[in-house]
DNA sequence: GTCTATACACCGATAGAC
DNA sequence: GTCTATCGGTGTATAGAC
């Protein structure tokens, strides 16, 4: 591993315990085991190392959910698979996932280019967009819809995070209440 | 208004727009139009500030919802009362939510006692069980439900607060969306 | 590219007069 | 209670050697 994805991993294990203040770019420095100095030559500004971890995370997450429903075509099939998949990923990555959550409600966010926000959820606006037209997902503004599953994934994220559920207790959870969110937008 | 609403009327603004970092805490007296040194006077340090500004919007906001629902008696009429409360107090008090949700993200919410956590949850808490018990709600863990709940209030939140709507067109969305809500725990 | 050493601005908090 | 003045600590970022 690279000493830049060093810092990054070292900054979100930071972060995510201390909060993005309350983390010197010395101690980042010192948990990945690079010179202070060092981290500057990588990322010129604490800013920049911030956002490029967001980015970051997010490229891994749009990239597991996008692998994950490759193979599908059915609508219901490919939105379970990204339900899933989103959850499943958040499980496996809670700090990476805490920290977009903190990174989200944070002013940073308005920082980045309205572009790189978009990047990743146009292709869940599409398929909604198609599910609509096909007559399939409820006629309302998309927009609406696609912010009811955002919300709904982000919620039972805390619960599963929240309660200590063995895995088959997690798949069930995730599975029930895909169909309760499957039944509210259709 | 005395002194002390004054600095964290003046806190809320600030964090809003660059975060708790990036605001010091001579900026908040100075927009508060009071000196450096009087600010720890009624607050010992930063972080009681936060702190108490955190726990005063969410008494501001839980005042509000059990206003809005006093005289209700029937299980949806209530639990419609706290949705469309929550969402109108949202909207007309945007950077108080925002500051908390900002706030539910960070590590300092850790820092809060549980008590206080849960003080103003418990009433929807045990309406819920209520309705479960009657058998209006489904049955499952009644922290799904509730989870489900908040995060659906929530992102509806985010969107009314990213489109420019007229107050009825406001007014729709919010009774759409109970709708929905409802139909999916009942 | 990576390190050490350090500049220097800034901020939270205190002291003490009124 | 409120102000002014200030200190000590800390943190981002740079300089410069290797």
């Amino acid at each position: 591993m690279d000493k830049k994805e060093k810092l990054l991993q070292a900054a979100l294990k930071l972060f995510v315990e201390f909060g993005f203040h309350n983390t010197p770019t010395s101690k980042i420095a010192l948990e990945a085991g690079i010179a202070n100095g060092t981290l500057f030559y990588f990322f010129p500004t604490k800013d920049d190392l911030v956002k490029a971890l967001y980015l970051d995370l997010k490229s891994q997450l749009a990239a597991h959910t996008a692998e994950t429903i490759r193979d599908q075509t059915d609508l219901r099939a490919m939105m379970q698979g990204y339900y899933s998949a989103t959850l499943t990923w958040a499980l496996k990555n809670r700090t990476a996932f805490r920290f977009m959550q903190q990174f989200n409600s944070s002013p940073y966010l308005h920082q980045l280019a309205e572009e790189e926000m978009q990047k990743h959820i146009r292709p869940l606006l599409s398929l909604l967009e198609k599910g609509m037209h096909d007559k399939i997902i409820k006629q309302m503004d998309v927009d609406i819809i696609f912010t009811l599953i955002s919300g709904h994934t982000f919620s039972i994220n805390q619960y599963l995070v929240a309660k200590q559920l063995t895995k088959p207790e997690q798949d069930k959870v995730i599975h029930d209440t895909f169909n309760l969110l499957w039944d509210m937008i259709t």
